[in-house]
DNA sequence: CATATTTATTCGCTCGTCGAACAAAACAAC
DNA sequence: GTTGTTTTGTTCGACGAGCGAATAAATATG
């Protein structure tokens, strides 16, 4: 239970992954109906249902509800997670905002929050102390009843398999121990994860499409961020972490970016870029980094829209930025899709023109035609989705172990 | 035999291609031996050599060169390819010159030679008919016993699954289908890839190291080309090529690339780009796109090494664009081993101080000290070693197939 | 009531792997 | 020689995971 670990998966651990991962896709599903998302024979998902059911994980559908009239043939008996499995909770910490999340073992939202509060000047001990009592309050005001483990997605270079935050543009910090840290306070297994991974495998979850082959999502927000997908599993790098794809630095001697470079993609793309550039433009005094309001941002879009100059100069460039990175994309990883989301794409259509016609300069046209480019609207909830989703598969497994040993 | 194509394999054929795998890299080795290089029981090991020795695949080495004394107990039965199982042929086209080799099933050199040879302006039927000519002759010349397959290495895109060259900066044609126009000309299967995948996939057959976690392998020569592995094995993107890193567009406005486009990675590292570029120096009038001899560009890097200032700056631009290649490398894939490769790796030490301080000046320092950065000296004998080697892992499988219906 | 239809379970089989016992082939010591 | 000792290789029984086929279960239809 405290570990968490991702070690090689036996055969049996596999199959009851897969099978309880389309389980929370899916709704409830007969045992034929799994058999058929899996590709397996009755006889394995009988099997592998009894221990299921016998573990508690699993329980049928009352009957009754799905009217057995009209249909011939034996009904479906649906099977689906109990509810007497506990719960676990998803955060997510921006750079002054805390959101959170209750689901059920299923995955369904029993309840989300979201709070303000500046996270960015805070100390180490400080900032484990706030989440703690932050997370402690929102389970106890939910009265969430049983709550087996907490993933928490945030900015960063994240050690998804020792819990630590190996670099962050916002802490000063390295190498914080993030998931024992809170782990201790609460007394509970902490799963961490890189938000943009955790929005990627969100909204992965949500298209089959992006389950196969290979998907890159760049996440526009905050930061910008990359979640790469292979066959449906976050890539991994070295130390177990993701991609700080925001950080490539494009433009020599371009804008100052919070990570301390300059050029980076965020520095032209995430929302303090485009604020303070904008605020430059006014001839205001431009704090060194400061996270607008969505307010605010909506704003600047607007008067943007309705046709300030020098406003739409600095979305045109930002496009043009975002169609270089997705260039890069392309040619490096050539993968069969890229989704860009998070809430920067409410410019996408200031953004598109530009963005177009770098990715038309840019991009080999013979490789541009291999991937397809979508746009997924994505509110911050995928974020907390994401990392609960993961947390909820790290327990099927550990539940299992437990079962074995 | 015909197909050659990628799918799923059974465990059974997975066993074998890691037994067969090991056995190539390791040379001759006792059951026990194998045992432990694939973490596998004796028994688990003699039941899967039992077939492969049934199916003449490996032979049992004569007892007496491993003279058993000095060591007690039973000595050690080493198992081996067969000489009787046939030969390889591995061809890499560069753009004025193919490179040949001619391997037995166990991946033993026999024979190579290179030919000086202008591809770049042939049409499509043209260029299949010099290589299948060329092949053909180098069989015959070779003597070449009993040739199973050919693997092609060759510059561009390559749909290895359907054996098609999508793109490539050398062929104006797309989608020429290389790989089964050489199949019918030879009357064999041919097996196509991507050259700097080639290589990679050679260095990594080499130092164990490589064959875990990420790597990525930068071949600088007649272009820049990536070999992205993941556990050893190809990293493959949509329509299952490599990637074309090489043309990844890192100053707008940049040298002309011969892919068309301006400010390509491939159009400041490529021995064609620092050629013509020199030419321009010493104000000669530069061909737009030829490929200097091995002479030529170690004349040039002696000039340099000389104290030639605009040279020197030269190359100090290149080893700036190679810092901020392997940046982009860092910060997108974070992989746990950079590779620089290829001949282009001549004026490694003009590069240094420059690629040095780019990568300093790009990458977020707790990131770049994930990944270890070596330079291998790699002659252009890996290529063809590269592609043999998939070629005979293919045969392998197919030979198994063959057996199995 | 019998029959059709669909769902779920049971049974026996195969496959791949392993541990343990056993056989084989050398050396070492007397 | 004969008798261990040591290491290699094989055989055998068992197990885990999956599948096909037969069977049982539960409903609708006529």
């Amino acid at each position: 239970m405290d570990s968490m670990s991702i070690t090689s998966l036996s055969p049996r651990e596999i199959a009851r992954r897969r099978l309880l991962d389309t389980l929370r896709r899916e709704g409830p599903l007969a045992r034929v109906e799994i058999g058929q998302h899996l590709g397996m024979s009755p006889a394995s998902v009988s099997e592998l249902t009894a221990s299921l059911l016998d573990e508690g994980v699993l329980v049928a559908e009352e009957g009754g509800d799905t009217l057995p009239g009209l249909i011939r043939g034996r009904p479906k008996v649906r099977l689906f997670f109990a509810e007497t499995l506990g719960s676990v909770i998803g955060v997510w910490t921006g750079f002054n905002r805390i959101e959170l999340r209750l689901v059920d073992s299923a995955g369904r939202n029993r309840s989300s929050r979201h709070i303000e509060y500046p996270l960015r000047n805070l100390e180490a001990d400080a900032l484990l102390d706030v989440l703690a009592e932050t997370i402690t309050t929102f389970a106890r005001d939910t009265g969430a009843p049983d709550v087996k483990a907490i993933g928490l997605a945030c900015q960063g270079y994240v050690d998804t398999r020792d819990g630590i935050v190996a670099w962050s543009p916002v802490l000063g910090t390295r190498d914080l121990p993030l998931a024992s840290g809170l782990g201790e306070r609460l007394g509970k297994p902490v799963l961490i994860e890189n938000d943009a991974s955790a929005m990627a495998f969100a909204i992965a979850q949500h298209d089959p499409a992006l389950r196969v082959g290979r998907t890159a999502c760049l996440m526009i927000g905050d930061g910008v961020g990359l979640g790469f997908l292979l066959q449906g599993e976050l890539y991994r790098g070295a130390r177990s972490g993701g991609s700080e794809f925001g950080h490539v630095r494009l433009r020599r001697g371009g804008p100052q970016c919070r990570c301390g470079g300059r050029g980076c993609i965020e520095a032209f793309l995430a929302d303090y870029a485009l604020h303070r550039d904008a605020q430059l433009i006014d001839h205001r005094p431009a704090p060194t980094i400061l996270i607008p309001s969505e307010e605010a941002m909506g704003a600047l879009v607007t008067q943007a829209r309705g046709g300030d100059a020098a406003l739409l100069q600095l979305f045109r460039e930002a496009g043009e930025v975002l169609g270089d990175a997705a260039s890069i994309l392309i040619q490096t990883l050539e993968p069969d899709h890229i989704v860009l989301c998070g809430p920067g794409t409410r410019a996408m259509d200031l953004l598109r023109p530009s963005f177009e016609a770098a990715l038309e300069v840019q991009t080999i046209p013979a490789l541009r035609s291999l991937t397809t480019i979508q746009v997924v609207e994505s509110s911050m909830d995928l974020l907390t989705e994401g990392v609960v989703m993961q947390a909820l598969r790290e327990l099927d497994l550990d539940l299992a172990r437990l079962k074995a040993a």
